[in-house]
DNA sequence: AGCACGCCGACT
DNA sequence: GTCGGCGTGCTC
């Protein structure tokens, strides 16, 4: 291939489902590779792209092809197993090449901007060999336990790509597992990334890793500053990072010598990102590593149902950590029949008497309530009438926080709380239902001398305000934490011994497949929080379905019980994981756009689904308007992965030519985990 | 996505 | 007579 006929193909950073061709730039210092950025002409302006693959000859006339400005980078910036990943990524995920290439690089790098920045800059040596770390390190790491031992044994011995589901609960010593195994594949020079929920990373896990591993971690979240990020991916790059410790995008993080992958809280849900390219950090590590062929450890107490069936299938080794280290009792649930009682601010009276109990002896109590605000519904006693938001199918939720106004939780709209009815002008209006701030006030108001500490996305909504109320939390004093799921997750609160969950049937109910598996989730986790190894913990239930079958399975029986019985539920109802899902989504400010052009797409997709493809709908979303756009909704089913992926590999480019499309903002969300 | 081109209403 | 509405087409 002669040199003046070398032709590169370019992802562009542009919602174009292709690659744009492009010559090799007239002066030309360095020979062209992929995954080197390249600065081309596109459009009106330049873009800076990525070449991912030399090529011969063009689909395009040699005349069309424009030359590329300049070569950015002296050698590839991605290497090609990353390269590969990435257009698998592409391809599975049915998002465009140059989009996905773009979240995966450092904002500056994507800018265009050179790949020694911070790297060479950095003097303070940032990353000194581990073997010097450890040396300076103050207490020798802890002994394991046998579970412990026999779960890192199981993990260092694997040949090559293996994945492993370590199931352990809070307290059980996860941690340790995945500290011990981090120190091996850094001894051998190998490079462990590790990924965790965002909200996980920030107070413990954290801290665990920087006691053992301080200056060899190469932390990848959102927090960081644009150079930070740059030089700690330019570290992960090098080798000179032996750890990589990140938040979803970190999976894409370029690795010389990747040695182990380990997912913390692989259930969590913030690993699949909810817009643009959705994908699942989780799913696309295990290709990763089967592509490196190296071990991935999934950690959860609570592990996804898909990954307790790989399990069952044989595809996931399982290893268990029953114990709760340090011989914590495990905490003791039971479900509070609330039908017919009355509630005091949405507690039941047990509750209530257990709080009092537990505070009387200088503990803690945690309650959680998924509703934020004060109280969900205001509404006309004379005529029914109830505040609706003007742009979203919902009602507005209202506040006695300093706005003392009516929020849309949904587009964030606010208005003034009315006067009177805006239907009958009559009627005296009635603040009905319960949210984490009406709670707060009732248990300010039964437990005057006790602190109150509400954590929900309302008051931790200011920068540093979650640090400071764990904080406060953390001093131990008698105190009553009130809060959304946010407080559930790995945040360590020794002296919590009392937990309360205010209405378990949201999780029973919920319009999504997978509100139960949350719930239960949700449940073990905050048992998780509750109790040590000298004061036992107690959690308490409210419900008005006791004997509901997956309720009583989680209490009686535990996790895995329920996720026995929810596995049977979503086999008979041809739910994942036992079928594969991809979801078709649109949304315009015309009502009727959007379901036109799911039955365009629908008939599209007739000719080409046979009997292995179920289409189910397309029916509007479950809040068909929001934010003044009406939404709507096409699901795509299949038992088998690959018969959905050769329907979507035909079906993808006839979307594109539907008229209606243009009059709609669409997308498809593969392996969907949010269903609304 | 941007950004142009291209034909039909209310204004300096 | 113009400024500007967003429909439609293109980006190697």
């Amino acid at each position: 291939m002669s040199r003046d006929c070398l032709v590169l193909r370019v992802a562009v950073p542009a919602p174009l489902p292709r690659w744009f061709d492009y010559l090799a730039p007239r002066a030309c210092p360095h020979p062209p590779q992929p995954g080197m950025r390249v600065k081309v002409p596109f459009g009106r302006g330049e873009a800076v792209g990525l070449i991912i693959e030399l090529a011969g000859d063009s689909a395009l006339p040699r005349e069309r092809l424009k030359h590329a400005v300049s070569l950015l980078d002296e050698e590839p910036l991605l290497d090609k197993p990353l390269l590969d990943l990435l257009r698998w990524a592409s391809a599975y995920y049915h998002h465009p090449i140059g989009e996905v290439i773009a979240a995966a690089l450092p904002g500056l790098l994507r800018a265009g901007r050179p790949a020694n920045t911070g790297a060479r800059s950095a003097s303070a040596r940032p990353f000194p060999p581990l073997e010097e770390e450890m040396g300076m390190r103050a207490a020798p790491a802890p002994a394991l336990n046998a579970a412990q031992a026999a779960a890192m044994t199981g993990v260092a011995q694997a040949d090559g790509f293996q994945v492993f589901l370590l199931q352990g609960v809070t307290g059980s010593g996860k941690t340790e597992v995945y500290l011990r195994l981090i120190e091996q594949v850094a001894a051998r020079g190998a490079q462990a990334l590790v990924l965790a929920p965002e909200i996980g990373l920030t107070p413990q896990l954290l801290a665990r890793f920087e006691q053992r591993f301080a200056a060899s971690i190469a932390l990848l979240h959102s927090g960081l500053t644009e150079r930070e990020r740059a030089r700690n991916w330019l570290a992960a790059r090098a080798g000179l990072a032996p750890i990589v410790l990140g938040t979803r995008s970190a999976v894409f993080a370029p690795l010389k010598n990747p040695g182990l992958i380990i997912i913390d809280e692989e259930h969590d849900a913030s690993f699949k990102q909810q817009d643009g390219f959705r994908y699942h950090a989780r799913d696309v590590a295990i290709v990763r590593a089967q592509r490196a062929g190296i071990p991935v450890l999934l950690g959860s107490a609570t592990p996804s149902l898909e990954s307790l069936y790989n399990v069952r299938q044989g595809r996931y080794r399982l290893l268990s950590l029953p114990e709760r280290a340090g011989g914590a009792a495990h905490p003791q649930l039971q479900l509070l029949d609330v039908r017919g009682q009355s509630l005091q601010g949405g507690l039941s009276a047990p509750l209530l008497a257990a709080a009092g109990e537990h505070l009387a002896r200088g503990e803690q109590v945690l309650l959680f309530l998924n509703r934020r605000g004060y109280a969900p519904l205001l509404m006309c006693h004379a005529c029914g009438w109830s505040a609706q938001c003007e742009r979203c199918d919902a009602r507005m939720v209202l506040y006695l926080d300093r706005t003392r106004a009516l929020h849309c939780q949904h587009c964030g709209a606010q208005r003034a709380r009315p006067e009177q009815c805006a239907a009958c002008h009559g009627g005296e209006l009635r603040v009905l239902g319960y949210g984490t701030e009406r709670v707060e006030q009732t248990l300010r108001q039964r437990f005057p001398d006790t602190e109150v500490l509400r954590i929900d996305r309302d008051s931790t909504r200011r920068k540093g305000a979650l640090g400071e109320l764990l904080t406060r939390a953390q001093s131990g004093r008698a105190q009553i934490l009130i809060g959304t799921q946010m407080l559930a997750k790995g945040h360590h609160l020794p002296n919590v011994t009392l937990a309360g969950i205010l209405n378990a049937d949201q999780g029973l109910f919920g319009a999504d497949f997978r509100a139960a598996e949350r719930m239960a989730q949700l449940i073990v986790q905050v048992a998780g929080r509750a109790g040590r190894a000298d004061k036992p913990g107690r959690v308490l239930i409210q419900t008005h379905h006791p004997a509901h079958p997956l309720l009583t399975a989680l209490i009686r029986d535990g996790y895995a019980a329920f996720a026995e019985a929810a596995l049977m539920e979503r086999e008979h109802a041809h739910l994942p994981p036992c079928s594969h899902l991809a979801l078709l989504r649109a949304e315009a400010v015309n009502r009727n756009a959007p379901l036109e052009f799911l039955h365009a797409a629908q008939t599209a997709a007739g000719p080409l689904a046979g009997n292995a493809i179920q289409l189910l709908g397309p029916v509007s979303a479950p809040m068909e308007r929001r934010a003044g756009r009406y939404r709507a909704q096409l699901l795509l089913q299949a038992v088998r992965r690959a018969d959905l992926q050769r329907l979507l590999d035909a079906w993808m480019p006839l979307l594109e030519t539907i008229k209606t499309a243009r009059k709609v903002r669409w997308s498809l969300d593969v392996d969907p985990v949010e269903m609304l």
